[in-house]
DNA sequence: TAGCAATCAGGAATGATTCCTATTCAATTC
DNA sequence: GAATTGAATAGGAATCATTCCTGATTGCTA
């Protein structure tokens, strides 16, 4: 359930040191927050984490552990599992296909891949029970939204 | 947009048969929800199937989209994308990994494949964007569920 | 075509997340 | 080590997606 000692404090060193580089003020509130998603290997919610860093800091409030969250993981510090658009979204083709997943406008496009391994289910995924489903998840930016952008800057 | 017409009639065609193999009734308001998940390449959220219904069906409810999206994923007609668990979850481990993801208890972990063909972008994840990151997900059973489950019945 | 279980409509309730605003605080400078 | 200042915070209210509730409707079977 808990990380190794040296992990934890291998990623706080490194977080204690993107922080000045992207000159984020390190706030008590900040580090109890990331220190808890450091330490966990279960992919907590907001609201979990909320509630284990209120044992230290009594007085903090959600809206913080969102905002923070929200922050480090635009500024590349941490990662929100899943998609970040959440809306539940469905999907009626029941064959074996990849999602490609727009990072900052939430679309989802079908593709299919020609490599067979990635069709193959590792074996490493038993490790925490049966497997039924298996899908690739690309992240990125579509080419709506880098048109978009580069037009901002 | 859009799906060809033979694939649609298709689905369409497997989607009778499934709704009568398993006694769901054929209502028109189940029909046309279907209809506009299997017509559609974007996965809409539920809000925007329910809009488009809207247009044939003016008086459906919001609550009977859900319920027959819930009711098909749940009876393998359709599926959601991401995780059905739906809260942010959060993720401090920035190296390259994959993730297991249990359907009934939202439970994740970890896992690292040796398959060295699973960590390279697919060159069809190029078509729809700028790939960032890339993940396999893994759903299925986590073993604590599976005990629980088997004990049920 | 009668009966009944499944399904539905509409509105209220829930629960996660975000917004608002006055206050506090980390970091920089002197 | 005090003053300054813009970033960050607390707390509560607001929002938005989703689910629940209840009485009415409807597909299916006989």
């Amino acid at each position: 359930m808990k990380i190794p000692r040296d992990i934890v404090e291998k990623r706080m060193a490194e977080f204690l040191e993107a922080c000045q580089r992207k000159c984020l003020k390190l706030t008590h509130q900040r580090l109890e927050i990331y220190r808890e998603l450091a330490v966990s290997e279960e992919h907590p919610a907001a609201e979990t984490i909320h509630r284990r860093v209120r044992r230290r800091l009594p007085t903090i409030s959600q809206d913080t552990v969102y905002r923070n969250l929200k922050l480090l993981a635009q500024e590349g510090l941490i990662s929100i599992v899943g998609m970040s658009h959440e809306r539940l979204r469905f999907d009626a083709n029941m064959g074996m296909h990849h999602h490609f997943v727009c990072v900052h406008c939430g679309l989802i496009r079908d593709f299919y891949s020609s490599n067979s391994a990635v069709a193959t289910m590792p074996k490493e995924a038993k490790t925490f029970g049966e497997p039924v489903s298996l899908r690739l998840e690309v992240k990125g930016v579509c080419h709506g939204c880098r048109t978009r952008r580069r037009g901002k800057r």
